[in-house]
DNA sequence: CTGAAAGCGCTTACAG
DNA sequence: CTGAAAGCGCTTACAG
């Protein structure tokens, strides 16, 4: 790499001051047509940049996001969760329509990201994203607060959280999940997933499903409920301890889809079909979730539009405007994996009409 | 935000001059172990961080790699390939253990992208990715060597190509699919995708399904190959275009997997199963293969080694040291799609038993 | 509308 | 082992 074109050498070509060029390639009003031309033309001849890192040094701003994505250590570290992977792709589409750079950092084990990026100048804010104990987040959500960091974070959105907050209506898609359940006939619903305060969307939902049933008229019964976290490994064996417990049950709600999914794998392991045996719904819309066997019924979380309301909001807040929490609506997807009762098979059919 | 510390602060705190906090914060041999430690606690009670803008503009570097991500413009731009999703998650874990931060940009609309990273200095180091019509490329890949900057893409590792491309092995990927489907049985294989150089990846993949199919003395039909991106739209279209035009086929070989989960989509519309009537393999291993029904015989691309091996290479050209193209393994993955004659039904068992 | 000059916060020869 | 000083390449008051 040759020395790079400064420039003072696009002012020595086009003939006029250094501060010229700059403000021309700013697009100051304050500079004539007719050498804002000649400087944008040598400045393309000269392959000419602006030097980010000088610039940025100079406004005291860095023009990018940082996606910080926490994943639980727990989880199988080869895959990243397919629900942040969409989201990953739409916040990185929004940011990109409003001009930002987006840095990405996954946050299993550095323990001091709540001041790496800002603090470092390497970022104007930060988006958090990551299921995981939000007790354990709180205090360092709380302290970049006081630092003035500028954040959002996705997760469920309650008073009294610090700081901006976008999720989905965690109660009402946990709520409508089970209704759903309720009215194909089923009694007995389990609920896969961590159920305390420690996930606060996990508990949202398992609120929004203790809600439905109990407006049906029915028990909310502990034996039925096992925690997992959201891996397709989790909900398997979640599944297979309510199997041990000899719990009886008609449904299952995995706080996920990837919880739901490796539930399916045990309840097929065991020989129980779905939905004939056992209806089951999970929550995210992951892209796999249309495409198994039977398509998984389940609570969309429009990833899209998070992605964009993310953006927007952090933006707002980079630009000293009012930024606010926002919850965003759940909508129900009616796949096979809850309809019943299922369509008789052909040949039991056939050995009946004989 | 009050203001933030800077060098002179810790420097007047721990009572030395700024370039001893500078040195001692670098972690330079030459400050003392007592200094060092005043220092560093000085710097820890401000919160301090270095402000990386600054220091990358005096070391002329930015210790971050760009991740360009090319996506077809025609493709439906609400999900990204979840083959690139894939490698996005391993670059990115790849990057972060060696200590670079990852900047990351989809260039569908962008034409500049050639120079836009590493010449303002946001970015030491570009990766390239994506499928795309590599002849519109090519000049740009041959102005970003000439230009001396420093990248890697990933594609189809052929001679001749300008910089340094990591791919997997088409080729025999694609030979190692079709021979497995002549094994079964197959004897008019359709091949799914573009097959000119124009998308070398597929057009290795294709040629490797034609060697197969020379080596066991059947013949290379074109009224059997039909073109397609990456998309399950255009799969889908591809196979109704084959089953319009009145071909006749036992097996279908997807450039991608999107490719032959649409075909699978388009194969199950008009009445044909898979694998009973249609055998079907894709490419990829993207995780829906192994969730889709019947679950997806591919040829797996391994992402997690494609990152390290992508962002080792970058990294040595980076540290000056040479770089070289490689070829990756491809590995056949027997699914249920390609598993032939499917075993009879239970009912028309039963019927024939009566 | 344009130019000369200061300064953003570091790193690193240079001198001791 | 430590300090004073130059300079990375910009942006932006300040002066005209």
């Amino acid at each position: 790499m040759k020395g790079k074109a400064t420039s003072f050498d696009i002012a020595h070509l086009a003939g006029v001051s250094q501060s010229t060029v700059s403000r021309a390639l700013r697009g100051s009003p304050l500079v004539s047509e007719e050498t804002r031309r000649r400087i944008q033309s040598a400045a393309d001849t000269l392959n000419y940049k602006v030097d980010k890192n000088a610039s940025n040094l100079r406004r005291q701003h860095t023009g990018t996001l940082a996606l910080l994505l926490f994943e639980d250590p727990t989880a199988d570290d080869s895959h990243i969760n397919p629900f942040f992977l969409s989201m990953l792709g739409s916040i990185t589409r929004a940011s990109a329509q409003r001009g930002y750079d987006l840095l990405i950092s996954f946050q299993q084990f550095s323990r001091d990201w709540h001041a790496d990026f800002t603090g470092s100048q390497k970022a104007d804010g930060l988006i958090l994203l990551g299921y995981g104990d939000y007790q354990s987040h709180r205090d360092k959500l709380e302290k970049l607060v006081a630092q003035g960091t500028r954040f959002v974070r996705w997760g469920a959105v309650l008073p009294g959280q610090p700081g901006v907050s976008i999720g989905c209506d965690n109660f009402a898609g946990g709520r409508l999940a089970t209704q759903h359940l309720i009215e194909q006939g089923c009694r007995r619903i389990a609920f896969l997933g961590d159920a305390t305060p420690h996930y606060p969307e996990f508990h949202e939902r398992y609120r929004g499903y203790a809600a439905a049933l109990r407006e049906a008229g029915l028990r909310v019964d502990e034996v039925l409920q096992a925690d997992a976290e959201t891996t397709e490994r989790a909900g398997y064996e979640a599944a297979e301890l309510l199997l041990e417990r000899g719990a009886e049950f008609d449904a299952v709600f995995g706080a996920s889809d990837l919880i739901a999914i490796g539930a399916l794998r045990a309840l097929s392991e065991r020989g129980l079909s779905v939905p004939g045996d056992v209806a089951l719904a999970g929550f995210d819309d992951i892209p796999m979730a249309s495409f198994i066997n039977p398509s998984l019924t389940t609570v969309r979380q429009d990833t899209g539009k998070a992605g964009e309301v993310l953006v927007e909001q952090l933006v707002r807040q980079i630009g000293g405007e009012g930024a606010e929490s926002a919850m965003l609506p759940a909508q129900l997807k009616v796949r096979r994996s809850s309809l019943r009762p299922e369509p008789e098979p052909a040949f039991r059919k056939m050995l009946r009409n004989q």
